[in-house]
DNA sequence: GCTGGGATCGCCT
DNA sequence: GGCGATCCCAGCG
């Protein structure tokens, strides 16, 4: 049973110290009683109103965006290009709108699972992108504000572990597949990771 | 009310 | 490397 979960005083930090710090911790699942999960090898942080990428850009809210104005430690799942999902941590206190996006893990946990849910077997693609690792997890949008800090509930199906092994290098770059923001180094990612979505 | 673009992926050449 | 799938929403009228 995974009890240690992270604490929301993780999430207090500057936006960009989050993004970078989750690389390491471990994503996990245990929905309908079969638990999948991976190491966080790939991170991108978007910022709220200021940021013309991010979903808060200008402090829109809308019904798709609710939960990304609310407090931080909660899922934010959304629906892109009308076939995929992507998965935030929120990060921001009320009202702001800051979050970080998960766009790749090394797999670990329930591989089996995995390769199921997204038809291949190869490793190194299971979860190499924010959509894959959403399938791979079993992630919906009906996890969209699920908590993923302190308490392990029924209703609470996804959790975050403190990274455990912490000797990897991070690189910080250029977020990918926008066009607004393009050029601000909000990426992060494992130096050599196999399991990263690009270079 | 219509149109175009988007934090993607997998298949094609 | 290019492209189509396919939904949500912003911008325009």
């Amino acid at each position: 049973m995974k009890v240690a979960r992270v604490r929301r005083s993780f999430f207090e930090g500057e936006p960009l110290e989050v993004g970078r710090s989750l690389i390491g911790m471990e994503l996990g699942s245990d929905l309908s009683k079969s638990g999948c999960g991976g190491l966080i090898v790939e991170t991108e942080v978007y910022m709220g109103p200021e940021d013309r990428a991010s979903h808060a850009w200008k402090a829109r809210r809308t019904a798709r965006t609710e939960v990304l104005f609310g407090p931080r430690g909660y899922s934010y799942v959304f629906q892109i290009y009308g076939m995929h999902y992507c998965f935030n941590v929120v990060s921001s206190p009320e009202g702001v709108g800051e979050a970080v996006l998960i766009r790749a893990l090394e797999p670990t946990e329930g591989i089996e699972l995995m390769e199921k849910r997204r038809h291949t077997y190869v490793r190194r693609s299971l979860c190499s992108g924010p959509g894959k690792l959403v399938r791979a997890m079993g992630i919906t949008r009906a996890l969209n504000g699920t908590s993923l800090i302190d308490t392990y509930s029924a209703s609470t199906r996804l959790y975050l572990l403190p990274a455990t092994d912490t000797a990897f290098d991070i690189i910080t770059t250029t977020r990918i597949g926008i066009t607004q923001g393009a050029d601000l180094p909000y990426r992060f990612y494992v130096k050599g990771s196999l399991y990263i979505s690009r270079k």
